[in-house]
DNA sequence: CTCCCTTGTAGGCGATCGCCGACATTGTCC
DNA sequence: GGACAATGTCGGCGATCGCCTACAAGGGAG
């Protein structure tokens, strides 16, 4: 879903949170903020920091992604490994004369 | 791009700004943010305000976007408008018995 | 009804915010 | 070399941060 608004962000981690079944208190302990601040960022407090606000969404396991012009789609460290068919690999080397 | 840390705003802001070619003092004053604000954010400032992120990323014509259990893919604003395939129209419509 | 949990609010605290003006550094063009 | 723009850094300012404790409102469960 789209973020456009500080309001966005305390919608959707209000509603992550309660959807894994977890208080305010608990979000606080896990993402190392106080409860206060919790109240506050679901209601869409503006000027709250951004590294608290990152703690909390990775405390949900929420994600974050930026797209636009001039930037890339991914990062080296996020690059995806090479998928390997291992059927097709054991099915060769069954082919293969010993 | 995913985005977890404050650094990676950063360097994100930074190389869509000069992407765009703007320097620092334009893009303050199209994010309505002062210059200094722009080298601190920049350089990953971990306290800065998310409403002025926001702002600035909305002033880069970015988008963010949030992923994850209990979230929506979309939200009602965001539907996208069924796309007409004109060609198909004009073709029944020329194939119609006046 | 009475407990207890959850959520929102208020006041007070030290710490930090973001803006301003000024300055040093680093290119880049002539 | 000299002029200029762009970037980064330094104090200083009022304003606001986030945390704390405490309290009030509201909703179940018994």
């Amino acid at each position: 879903m789209q973020v456009r608004t500080p309001v966005d962000f305390g919608l959707m981690i209000r509603q992550a949170r309660r959807a894994r079944g977890m208080t305010q208190q608990q979000l606080a302990r896990a993402a190392a903020v106080g409860r206060q601040w919790i109240v506050e960022i679901e209601a869409g407090k503006p000027r709250a920091e951004v590294g608290r606000v990152l703690q909390t969404l990775a405390a949900l396991d929420l994600s974050l992604t930026i797209h636009g012009e001039g930037i890339p789609e991914l990062r080296e460290s996020e690059e995806v490994a090479e998928v390997i068919d291992l059927d097709a690999v054991l099915d060769a080397h069954r082919r293969t004369p010993p």
